[in-house]
RNA sequence: GGAGAGAUGGCAGAGCGGUUGAAUGCGGCGGUCUCGAAAACCGUUGUCCGCUUUACGGCGGACCGGGGGUUCGAAUCCCCCUCUCUCCGCCA
């Protein structure tokens, strides 16, 4: 959510970079704007009434302890008219109140100014590539034929249980899985993030802090209920720590990683490029999430990029970085690196990290601020990023690895596998 | 699930319905003392909103778990909700 004095003072610029973000639906701020104004004046007036009942009420205090209670009697009587007015000021102070924080609510974050300009993700900025592209045999087959050859993951017990996009993992596919669940974190650990444990499941208060809601519910499983919500990501828990808290300058930056399943709905996206790993309602993910100080933010935005790719480096993984247009940014980030690797047997790109700062743009609707050296209250900024998603990383590992008749396992993950090759 | 107790400032802990934004202690910050530190002593120490000021600041409003009510006036009384603790039951 974006300040409403920086959209005050910089209104020409904030439209300008929404272009960018393809949003201009400018109205939205001159709305925001108008409804502030009208709300500030009533806020005077509501607090000049209040003062007046205020002193009121001492006077009537007053005049009963000195014994003059006709007179408070009379008084009394005025003050209950201004209570009336003060009561109805109240109320519709609220309702601007409500008014403002809907629409403010809907104005994106503001692309950072090396944002490329574009709409879809094929204006997206290849800013990085590295690894070798591997050699298949010709034998070579896309890792839902692989899984199913070697019995890892089996979608069909899965949908029986539960539904389509829910597997089971089973035998040495279980064990990958949380090899490199304990790899990334340790990585992640090494490299001065503190794990934590997140709960799945969240309050309403925390989903709007991050964003999901109001408007991205069909996005999550919900349970009715109890009025919880299934995490899309660790990001959802693991940020909300921080939801009005002020932090101390000394305590920045704040470092934190979890490994968590998380829950997407998905709805309405079938076909081959979803086929197999490479789109579940259910997976495993280790975030990294960074409260840091705004003149560092994009400091850290570099060394979480770097650290992500120490990772996929580690995997022997060929990859990519993305600079994210515009138009392909989500709705709350300054900046993105997406990261791929390339999956051989399905000759494709697979989208495995997502690195983002949101500046002060979460840090503002969830109240993280931090008081600095001389006593200033100022939001921080946030970062988070996956390091990794699993299922894209197994579904590349493996296609990667195979020959005519097994799967290699890259050396940094053996000692967590307890086993060098799938056969 | 049953019975009871409670929720106050960073923490601990007071608080007759009327200058109580809130005693006191600890912690934090500033200072005195010291070569330096500790101790001691003095001072200071919440957040949000509005108005005002070149600025330090000043004034007003809101906030004592959340919401509603009683009252001229509520941290203090009443109702609802949430959460925590203790005892009992159940249990990975």
């Amino acid at each position: 959510m974006l300040t409403i004095p920086f959209i005050r003072e910089n209104k020409a610029a904030v439209i300008e970079r929404l272009a960018i973000k393809n949003f201009t639906n400018t109205s939205l701020l001159d709305d925001v704007l108008e409804l502030d104004e009208q709300r500030r004046l009533l806020q005077k007036e509501s607090d000049d009434t209040l003062a007046e009942t205020n002193k009121l009420a001492r006077e009537i205090g007053e005049m009963y302890k000195s014994g003059k209670a006709q007179q408070a009697n009379l008084l009394k009587e005025t003050n209950a008219d201004l209570k009336e007015k003060a009561k109805a000021l109240g109320e519709q102070l609220e309702a601007l109140k409500t008014q403002i924080q809907d629409k403010l609510v809907e104005i994106p974050n503001l692309p950072h100014p090396d944002v490329p300009k574009g709409r879809t993700p094929a204006d997206n900025l290849i800013v990085y590539e590295e690894g070798q592209m591997p050699e298949l045999p010709a034998s070579a087959v896309p890792h839902w034929d692989l899984v199913s050859t070697y019995k890892l993951i089996d979608f069909e017990l899965g949908n029986k249980v539960t539904g389509a996009g829910f597997p089971f993992y089973t035998g040495k596919g279980a064990r990958l899985q949380r090899a490199l669940i304990n790899f990334f974190l340790d990585e992640a650990i090494a490299a001065g993030y503190r794990e934590v444990q997140p709960p799945l499941l969240v309050n309403e208060a925390s989903a709007y802090g991050t964003g999901q809601l109001p408007d991205k519910e069909g996005q999550m499983y919900t349970i009715g209920l109890d009025k919880l919500y299934l995490i899309p990501t660790a990001e959802v828990p693991v940020t909300n720590i921080f939801r009005d808290v002020i932090l101390n300058e000394s305590e920045l930056p704040v470092r934190t990683t979890a490994y968590s399943s998380c829950f997407r709905r998905e709805a309405g996206s079938w076909g081959k490029h979803v086929r197999g790993l490479n789109r579940l309602h259910q997976f495993d993910k280790v975030e990294i999430v960074e409260v840091a100080h705004p003149e560092k933010s994009y400091e850290t935005l570099e060394k979480m990029r770097a650290h992500v790719s120490s990772v996929l480096q580690k995997l022997e993984l060929p990859f990519r970085i993305l600079k994210l247009c515009g138009g392909d940014m989500s709705f709350t980030s300054a900046l993105t690196y997406d990261f791929e690797v390339y999956s051989a047997a399905q000759q494709m790109w697979l989208e495995v990290s997502s690195v983002s700062n949101f500046e002060n743009f979460q840090a503002n609707r969830m109240k993280l601020r931090f008081k600095d050296k001389e006593g200033n209250i100022q939001l921080a900024h946030t970062l988070n990023g996956s390091a990794l998603a699993l299922p894209r990383i197994v579904a590349a590992l493996l296609e990667n690895n195979q020959d005519e008749n097994g799967i290699n396992i890259p050396k940094v993950l053996q000692q967590y596998t307890g086993f060098e090759r799938i056969d």
